[in-house]
DNA sequence: ATTCAACGCTTTTTT
DNA sequence: AGCGTTGAAT
């Protein structure tokens, strides 16, 4: 099988011929990481070092599990089916299914979303007496989020509390984790953290998911937390046959807990590792290229690393000023024609932005020109209030101690129970040491529940155990979602209201049973499977690649994804770079943002931003951004009839670049990091700290620099 | 229990 | 401007 290594550059062949022990690959954008993951596995296979289900292949999302498995099809044939491949979260929960016990939960647990942390909270808020005002729920749930991808427990966070706050944000995060394991539930950080105890803490459990995997792979290491690290770490011994791909430049999800530090530190983790950088690229132009490697090579602390290909430059990048979002939408709409006059289809271009709430002014745009689009990000199919409703009748059914899914069936449709009644029977269960939905059956023992109340409820109970009924004999999913979607009387509930909202509703419920029928034409789906699956899976929509329109979506979302033409609205300050991002730390995350969105384009790259803009409902005017500044001047180009972004582009770049590196900061003997220069100490502060005289380690030189404005970070006090 | 109007906040998002 | 949450009224 040798010709698993041909086609491979140098580079590319050394990672799939690596023979063992830890790996890091550098993996520019566009250098064909995937190509090198699936190789490698396909190689192990067919030399047969090891078989398929020993194999361990981690990704971040399902879209990139998916794509990676058809690859490894392709590659493996029908053996491919064997290879673990799959989310952390997905990984873990396959584990955790099967040692559930080990981590006090029983089988069925059930995965608590964002919505459900945030009904949890707003009670655990009450629980502890305070006002929802002082403390929002989703700064609790923050950080409990944050606490858990650094594997730490509300304990933790109690004894870490700076401040009353604090200390009260970590007593409704104790009461918060002992409410989801009453209700035997996980939320999906809990996913990984009890992964990682599991593993870490039982012996037994750990020989036995060490021994299960000869291999692990890990794509997107940049993007790892805390928790994510510990999970990869512990699965890789003893052998450490551990590959990580990633790219330090394009981590740009620092804000939700990954710390690129676990990519730059791999070579410190794993003294013995190998390292290879794949550099060269092969999706873009010379120009997008020298443009996204100028940009970039302004952070400081990065693993050094220079895209390049052997294709042509190509055409040199638009750079268009406009007077407002609305002539930023004609320029939209004129660059998607000219795509269209080059020959491209409309899904061979994309349109990014910083922030959702820019689309308006393009899809408005869009539609009176009558260019098909579509926009990536919006409100997502699972994550729809009436799918939610309908969703809780299941999950009580399969798991009765899930008090907040209870709470959600009970008030939907509307008839007559509210959220006392709810209290009055969960509070019922906790004194019984029933499950919350056990009550139900109880309802005339529940003190304070009236006559038409319970018989409400005791109909709800009777549907339940038919839901249960049916799923146990085997009936289909869409079977019983149909059923519950009858006899809880939803349906009959939004027939009702006559409106197009309501209308809209139903169909979503349809398309509910459509896709339960898919998984039930498979194979054999049990309920508990099903839900799993929608529990972790939140895209539904599936984002077909033929669709016959442009496509609208912020920079985030466009991370793995690649289009001809590429247009990069609202390069402004305060905008991209996020006025949020003020720190000389966030700022770097918004350049490789930046970076990202440049290294999507495989032809055509523009750049736009709005003289004015109106935002929250208010106009104002807007700078360049700095970022403008930082493109090789010859590699744009500001196309006939359009303005160039003007004036303060130079003087804002020279502003200083967060506050992290303010001259008053630094003092003689500090250590600083440059970006080009590298290490070096300070000597000397001059002109009040505005200038800087630093010597560096690398070639011994002195350079006088602009505290305010290097390229540059300290590393350490004098 | 439900409904409706006033208030307030507003980056990025997966699982 | 637009949405979600809260609080008062029915």
């Amino acid at each position: 099988m040798s010709d698993l290594t041909s086609g491979l550059n140098p580079a590319q062949r050394e990672a799939v011929l690596h023979e063992g022990g830890p790996l890091l690959v550098l993996a520019g954008a566009g250098s064909g990481k995937t190509r090198v993951l699936t190789h490698r596995a396909a190689r192990l296979i067919a030399e047969g070092r090891t078989p398929p289900w020993r194999i361990l292949a981690i990704t971040f999302t399902n879209k990139a599990a998916t794509e990676l498995r058809e690859r490894l099809r392709g590659l493996v044939g029908p053996g491919a089916s064997e290879i673990w491949t799959g989310t952390f979260h997905a990984t873990c929960v396959r584990i955790l299914r099967r040692e559930a016990e080990s981590v006090g939960y029983a089988r069925d647990f059930v995965i608590y979303d964002a919505d459900d942390q945030l009904r949890v909270l707003r009670a655990c808020l009450a629980d502890e007496e305070i006002d929802p005002k002082r403390i929002p729920p989703r700064a609790v749930q923050a950080a409990v989020s944050d606490a858990k991808s650094r594997m730490l427990d509300a304990d933790d966070l109690l004894a870490q509390a700076a401040s009353f706050r604090d200390e009260d944000i970590a007593r409704v995060a104790k009461r918060y984790g002992d409410r989801l394991r009453a209700n035997q539930a996980m939320d999906f950080d809990d996913l990984l953290v009890l992964g990682v105890r599991l593993l870490e803490d039982d012996p037994d459990a750990r020989a036995r998911w060490q021994g299960r995997f000869a291999h692990v792979m890990v794509d997107e290491y940049q993007d790892t937390n805390h928790a994510q690290y510990r999970l990869v770490r512990v699965l890789a011994e003893p052998e450490r046959n551990l590959v990580v791909v990633g790219d330090d430049d394009q981590g740009i999800y620092s804000w939700r807990g990954a710390d690129v530090r676990n990519i730059l530190d791999f070579e410190r983790d794993y003294p013995d590792a190998h390292v290879v950088a794949l550099e060269q690229n092969y999706r873009s132009t010379g120009t997008i290229l020298r443009a996204a490697n100028a940009v970039v090579a302004n952070n400081v602390g990065r693993h050094p690393k220079r895209l390049w290909t052997d294709r042509g430059d190509g055409d040199p990048i638009a750079l268009v000023a406009c007077r407002d979002e609305h002539e930023e939408a004609r320029l939209v709409a004129s660059e998607v024609e000219a795509a269209l006059a080059r020959g491209e289809r409309l899904a061979d271009v994309a349109v990014f932005y910083r922030t959702n709430a820019q689309s308006r002014a393009i899809e408005d745009q869009l539609v009176r020109r009558g260019v098909a689009y579509r926009v990536i990000g919006g409100p997502r199919f699972y994550e729809r209030a009436e799918i939610r409703d309908l969703l809780a009748y299941l999950r009580v059914a399969v798991n009765p101690a899930d008090a907040v899914s209870l709470a959600r069936m009970l008030g939907a449709p509307k008839r007559g129970i509210g959220p006392t009644t709810v209290r009055r029977l969960v509070a019922f269960a906790v004194q019984h040491g029933l499950p919350a939905a056990d009550a139900l059956a109880q309802a005339e023992a529940v003190t304070g529940i009236g006559a038409a109340q319970r018989a409400t409820l005791l109909d709800a109970t009777r549907l339940l155990d038919e839901l249960r009924q049916m799923d146990a004999a085997g009936a289909g999913v869409d079977r019983i979602i149909a059923r519950a979607l009858e006899g809880s009387g939803l349906r009959d509930g939004l027939d009702a209201e006559q409106t197009i909202e309501s209308q809209g509703k139903v169909e979503n419920l349809d398309e509910l049973i459509s896709v339960a029928a898919e998984h039930a034409g498979e194979r054999e789906v049990r309920l508990a499977t099903f839900l799993e699956e929608v529990a972790l899976q939140a895209d539904a929509d599936g984002v077909d690649e033929e669709a016959g329109a442009v496509t609208l979506m912020t920079i985030h979302n466009a991370k793995g994804l690649e289009f001809d033409t590429v247009v990069i609205t609202g390069l402004e300050e305060t905008l991209f770079p996020h006025i949020r991002s003020d720190t000389l730390e966030t700022l770097e995350e918004e350049r490789r943002l930046f970076y990202v969105g440049i290294t999507r384009a495989r032809r055509r790259l523009s750049l736009s931003h709005a003289e004015s803009r109106a935002l929250h409902g208010v106009r104002d005017y807007r700078i360049p951004s700095r970022f403008l500044a930082e493109l090789p001047p010859d590699a744009t180009a500001t196309p006939a009839g359009a303005r160039a972004p003007v004036g303060t582009v130079t003087s804002v770049a020279r502003r200083p670049a967060g506050r992290a590196v303010a001259g008053a900061a630094l003092t003689a003997g500090d250590a600083v990091l440059h970006a080009t220069f590298g290490e070096g100490v300070v000597i000397d502060v001059e002109r009040g700290g505005e200038l800087v005289r630093v010597r560096f380690a690398n070639d011994g030189a002195e350079r006088r620099l602009m505290a305010g404005a290097a390229p540059m970070r300290k590393v350490g006090s004098a």
